[in-house]
DNA sequence: GAAATAATTGAACGTTCGTTTTATTCCTTC
DNA sequence: GAAGGAATAAAACGAACGTTCAATTATTTC
């Protein structure tokens, strides 16, 4: 047997790294194997490696992609400078929602970085290092002009992105929750624990005892 | 070749749970291979089999063992009840400092939970949510005698946990920063999160520009 | 409709995996 | 100093791993 009727390359390449998502997400990098993951195409293990050479290449792959479509989905909804209490929602109300469409991606790109060659880790933690700056400018523009008050802007960057994509540890949509409602909730915990006060909320006054 | 000079079953026993915490942190649970955890403890693989029947009963025991000690550590400094913030404190800060201690058995017990059996997950899950539980408590109480301010105790303390934990994540001791002052920071944004008014702290008013 | 190219199969490669078996040596007890 | 259990080594098991290769069929090109 050989080439199947109907076969096409881009779609198979496509429907690959969808399988691969799914299957590394759930189970692990070093736990799925390639028979596993093309039983799952519906094409035999050597298939595969028409489109990756190795392993590792296509979990490499699998990780610039979701970092490089990150970083896009930030510089699409970016607002201007200055204000930094709105920049600062829309960084946390993008993150949630991109993390929340693409958990199983988020997965792999947070669990299998040990998997990785020297080299290409550098090169992810590089492009996260770049996507992390932008929180931490925020936090440090609003720190000196006064919109926040934080003691040290990379610890509470580090803070809210982890608090933030936790998210998707526990959260799963199509329940009693709606994401916009848990963003909303994120939003308010985020803009106290920078200090700030809301936009649209009322100021509190807490009294000593 | 037998039984060599010197061998006790309690020292190999327990360097075999240190040589093990130690590379599944670092490479994780499916990339160690039993010859490698062997060779680290200075023994043949076989012998690794007189003290875990099989690879995941040895990843349950460290699990396990850790999920205790964990709730011993909360059941010795935990305050009594009333005086939620006091409670808080305490819990984040015990919280901090165990993982902190133990950052290679938490990697462990956050990255190689799908590497257990159904009925051993859900018996470590029981652990984690019971440890939680704690937590939630804190929050609900606080939020019902005016304590604090949140929205939801569940998702806060989902929000607080994977914040605080996160910090194993990028914090090293021996570096510029300390354990404690690390903490105290966490502190401080943990108390702002929840809208409460810290005791050692000046009560600050938010105007509207 | 033949030639060129794209896509895939099926079988095999050597290696390594978790685990088992058997035999051997050390240590304690009396 | 003999006996018996504790601790390990050495070798082997079948299975599964990532990967390669040659052969074969589908599609496109002219």
């Amino acid at each position: 047997m050989a080439r199947t009727a109907g076969s096409d390359g881009q779609k198979t390449e496509a429907a690959i790294r969808e399988a691969a998502v799914n299957l590394i997400a759930r189970h692990g990098y070093e736990a799925v194997t390639m028979r596993q993951l093309a039983a799952e195409v519906g094409v035999q293990a050597a298939a595969l490696y028409r489109y990756f050479p190795t392993k590792e290449d296509l979990l490499y792959d699998l990780m610039t992609g979701h970092m490089e479509a990150l970083i896009d989905s930030w510089n699409t909804v970016r607002p201007p400078h200055g204000d930094c209490p709105a920049r600062l929602e829309a960084f946390v109300a993008n993150h949630i929602r991109f993390h929340v469409e693409r958990r199983h991606s988020t997965h792999v790109n947070n669990m299998e970085l040990r998997s990785l060659s020297r080299d290409r880790l550098s090169a992810i933690l590089k492009l996260r290092n770049r996507y992390e700056k932008e929180l931490r400018t925020i936090l440090r523009e609003g720190a000196e002009d006064g919109s926040f008050l934080i003691e040290d802007s990379a610890m509470t960057a580090m803070a809210i992105i982890q608090m933030i994509t936790g998210v998707i540890v526990w959260f799963r949509p199509d329940e009693r929750l709606s994401v916009d409602e848990v963003t909303e909730t994120y939003l308010a915990m985020t803009m106290r624990l920078v200090g700030a006060v809301r936009h649209s909320e009322k100021t509190h006054v807490f009294e000593r005892a």
